[in-house]
DNA sequence: ATTTTTCTTACGGTAATCCGTAAGAGAAAG
DNA sequence: CTTTCTCTTACGGATTACCGTAAGAAAAAT
């Protein structure tokens, strides 16, 4: 496990909570800071006295003060740490479930997770912290589904069930009341073309007949 | 096996070739006759006196004489049994291998068997008996293959193709083309919707995608 | 709260399939 | 050789699939 954690955090509350994670992980060492520049100067003198952070937690906004700071978010430090302590891994703890934004960082900044705060965010922050250190990446679960959604070639169920029906012999208009009276959606005629019509272009098919065939052969149904 | 057989069959010669193979499946009672009138009364008597006939086997065509008959053939002798005494089996017995009216007396007259005369016509009329009497069926070769020529699962090379092309995305348009270019007959749009609609009732398909998607799960394509 | 984007649904037109009928060509039976 | 049957082909209609457009609903971003 990691021997020397920092978390950045400006309510003092949820922090409290992430300690407690740490220190049920025994972790060795943990500080806390509740401004970002702080936590830049903090990892700097740790690097300077050759006991460097091995991890860092942190948020994203952090409200201003009357203090001036360098850093005014969370990105912007881990913007900066990213380019001059690569090796330094960063765990993101934020109530922010833009996927945009976590998009961004994770493709981006190369954050090794993100963790929304939220009922399960302390537990899922702790799952986080063990995949971190293993060298993984962790999501949490509301946003994992969002960010790959076609990066994947895989098909969803909804598909391999409308393809299924049609293998089945019914009509596409069969195939939609059955999705009716199942409150499978989307149900509706046009929109079971459409979805056709994708599958058609993702597998190169130039009709149904021939998109059955292929998803066949590659064993989907 | 059998232990009251009638042979109907104005050919004595044939006839006593019959009664030989009665004799080796040790048949206990067998009679004969040599007009449908005679077997018509000899099959009533039987059942008046509670001994009825279990089996019939005879000819179709019966020449003409100065003896004025009822029943001037045989198809008309066992549309007649059929439907006075429906439990009684039939093997028809005859030259005629013409398929209509093989497949009418399978079909129409539900005959339990066919033999044809012929060279080997005693040993298929000896595998008939035993056929019939464990209440199977039984068709001599020649007549076999042609009774049920698409009835089989089999299926032709030339279906194999033309599913194929559907598995392949060509549409039924296209399918015309490629065939009349390849010199495949027939090739017609027409004709493709006809062959497609016969393969659809054979696999008890619902439209052109069930049977492609049949047709692979077989393993036809 | 408002705008933007995405998803769902509806509609219309064109193409393809499905299905019955019928005429002509070729094969088989009388 | 004539008739009958089968096969092939053509045609018209009904149904279904295909494709673009657009309006409304739902979700996401500001």
């Amino acid at each position: 496990m990691f021997s020397k954690v920092l978390v950045s955090d400006d309510l003092g509350s949820i922090n409290k909570g992430v300690l407690t994670v740490l220190e049920t992980l025994a972790v060795e060492e943990f500080q806390q800071v509740q401004y970002c520049d702080d936590a830049y100067i903090k990892i700097k003198r740790g690097i300077h006295d050759n006991e460097p952070f091995q991890l860092l937690i942190t948020d994203l906004s952090f409200k201003a003060d009357h203090r001036e700071q360098k850093f005014n978010s969370g990105e912007e430090l881990i913007k900066q740490l990213r380019i001059e302590n690569p090796e330094l891994k960063i765990i993101v703890y934020s109530v922010e479930d833009r996927l945009q934004k976590v998009r961004s960082l994770m493709r981006n900044q190369k954050v090794n997770a993100y963790v929304c705060k939220g009922r399960r965010g302390l537990i899922e922050l702790a799952n986080a912290i063990h995949e971190v250190y293993n060298n993984g990446t962790f999501l949490s679960p509301q946003i994992e589904q969002a960010l790959h959604p076609k990066a994947e070639l895989e098909i969803e169920d909804y598909d391999i069930e409308l393809i299924h029906h049609m293998a089945n012999g019914l009509s596409q208009d069969e195939i939609s009341h059955v999705f009716k009276n199942k409150n499978i959606s989307p149900s509706s005629l046009s929109s079971i073309e459409k979805r056709l019509n994708k599958l058609r272009i993702q597998f190169k098919a130039n009709n149904a007949i021939h998109l059955v065939a292929i998803v066949k052969d590659l064993g989907l149904i």
